[in-house]
DNA sequence: GCTCCAGATCGACGTTCATCAATCTACATA
DNA sequence: TATGTAGATTGATGAACGTCGATCTGGAGC
């Protein structure tokens, strides 16, 4: 993404008359923007979408070696969507020893929803 | 996306003994994974959530003339941004004359802030 | 030590994406 | 009818993505 979301309404405008109301500023500003972004597009695939769907329905962590099996995809695919998941900050791991566990980190999807239900 | 997201456990597991509960499924299938996925996948770009931002706070129609100015980006852009978001249900437009207006369509919003407060 | 296993990382491949300049399509107005 | 204008569409380009097989890493057990 480079560009440069610095939204200063450029207000050039009417070379007639005006087609709508004055001007509308984004609230969102940059920042957020990118984050609430970085959060929907991690969950902007249907299998990282149904991974969260099954971390989050079972309360406390899952381990990976569950979660490969549910997917028609290979082990480096399922451990690629978790990394993707885990960069967004929507979910979380840890591996006490063999075994690698994932669990959903609920603040991020609190924070979209929180968003997704106006501001 | 070439995946058969089929999501029948395939449950073949463990040479040794057991890492965990017995076998988690996921209750969002497919269809609505590819659904909810959509919605997210549109909303997961910087631009195009400072759109929706724009589109919801201001109630009633917006005219492109006014939101393309709003970014540094060409008008083709902007447009290419809209049309992701209509063809994800998310926004509607009409075009009475020569301008065209665009408006949040709820539903969508809705539809995915309900799937993200768990279900 | 050595071997086995779970999971992460790497490298490559084809696909999708965001972006722009150029063009096209309609409506409006003269 | 001809001109101008708003917005959509097209084509091209470079970046990012999803996927896999192969490899690497580090704990477990012999």
């Amino acid at each position: 993404m480079n560009v440069d979301l610095e939204l200063e309404p450029k207000t050039k405008r009417l070379p007639g008359e005006p087609c709508c109301e004055p001007v509308v500023y984004p609230d969102v500003e940059r920042q957020q923007a990118q984050r609430m972004a970085k959060i929907a597009k991690a969950l902007g695939d249907p299998v990282r979408l149904q991974l969260v769907d099954v971390l989050r329905k079972h309360a406390g962590k899952v381990c990976v070696c569950e979660l490969v099996p549910l997917f028609d995809l290979s082990q480096p695919t399922v451990s690629h969507h978790l990394k993707k998941l885990k960069d967004a900050g929507i979910v979380g791991s840890e591996r006490p020893g063999l075994w690698a566990y994932y669990y959903v980190n609920p603040e991020a999807l609190e924070e979209f929803s929180r968003w997704l239900s106006l501001a």
